[in-house]
DNA sequence: AGTAGTGTTCAGGCTTGCCTGATCATCGGG
DNA sequence: CCCGATGATCAGGCAAGCCTGAACACTACT
């Protein structure tokens, strides 16, 4: 077991359980109706962690563009990040429907269990089961379950700085602080859009 | 995060990850037909990692009873040990029967995932499983599948459909959908409700 | 504007499981 | 009976994740 990496059998960015566990807990909170960054003690909460390993751990998955982080604010997903959670959320609810519907585990038990589970299931296991429940939309504790996407997802996303110019592109995330953010919004540079590279250079 | 074991949820022995794989790779080697004690070389080839490392292992198995060790001889498990391994073993086959038969994974894609789900299963959720699945005696592979044995098994829940009429039951547990559930609960019937059966035939 | 309090980060440490590279012990054939 | 091959063990190390305690930075309130 020389140094390869033992994590999850599912790669996108070949996360560990670990790493899987602070990502869905932000991705949580936002389907918990929070919205903004993730403050880092709240996450440091949740996991059971102290907050100085949370800090550790936040800044490694800044790093490898799963969050973004931002001190005094919080954290919040990357389109990266978001679907590394995306997969393990519905890897768990899938799992929790079928412990609970078929094997008739009480709601909170299949979601402990499948909590487990989540972490070490293979893609192709996850679609079968999926196909093996119908593909249901919601667990048994009513969340929504995300579907396949994301293996397809096809155009890969790029920075705006390794457009070549004169290329096209769809934004599809914006990096970078609410001011920031809100400031090439209003220049209509938000995702959805599509934007032109005529030119690279300082302000002008 | 203190101190606790993380560990596995099924704690016979309160073994890791690691250490059942050890145990299991003991116990395979006897099925394989292997008489007498187990060479550490062959653990540690099996298993991909050095002697060094087994040997490690090997003597923090020992110590804790779950296997014997004669060095120059090689090891062998405890009845305890045999028992972890028997559990994990179990569980392993029953995943791996679901994964082929029901999501129609080949049986080796099977095995190997239900070698990862094996560690992190709950007594709970492997026994029901077991009877979802009808309580099969060999596991896609061939190999055989060890009974719950150990757990007691104590009273064994039935279907109600199997209730002898004029009985009454506690009831541990409710298959089904959630909409089935949340009706059947409104009627009172949910884990830990007394139930006694009337009669039977089609709805009144 | 100043400061209390909250949030961040650093330093140093622990555990598990693994590694390599020596030594040290044993077994068994010649 | 002796020594070479095989097996066992020791010493020292590494990475991941977590910890505590202490220093530091920022925010926000008065």
């Amino acid at each position: 077991m020389t140094t390869e990496r033992i994590s999850n059998p599912a790669d996108p960015a070949n996360t560990s359980e670990s790493e899987e566990m602070y990502l869905i807990t932000v991705a949580r909170a936002a389907e918990d109706g929070r919205t903004g960054p993730v403050p880092v003690a709240m996450l440091a909460e949740h996991l059971g962690v102290s907050v100085a390993s949370t800090n550790e751990m936040v800044r490694k998955l800044a790093a490898r563009d799963l969050l973004t982080y931002e001190p005094y604010r919080g954290v919040e997903l990357t389109p990266l990040g978001a679907r590394v959670s995306e997969r393990v959320l519905r890897t768990r609810r899938l799992w929790s429907t079928f412990l609970a519907n078929h094997l008739g585990l009480s709601p909170t038990e299949a979601d402990d269990q499948a909590c487990l589970l989540e972490h070490v299931t293979m893609p192709e296991a996850t679609d079968r089961l999926a196909s093996f429940l119908g593909d249901p939309e919601t667990g048994p504790l009513g969340h929504r379950i995300p579907t396949a996407r994301g293996a397809t997802d096809a155009p890969q996303a790029k920075r705006v700085s390794d457009l070549a110019i004169g290329t096209t592109a769809e934004v599809v995330a914006i990096f970078g602080s609410e001011q920031g953010r809100t400031f090439l919004a209003g220049e209509g540079i938000k995702p959805g859009a599509t934007i032109s590279m005529m030119g690279a250079g300082d302000a002008a």
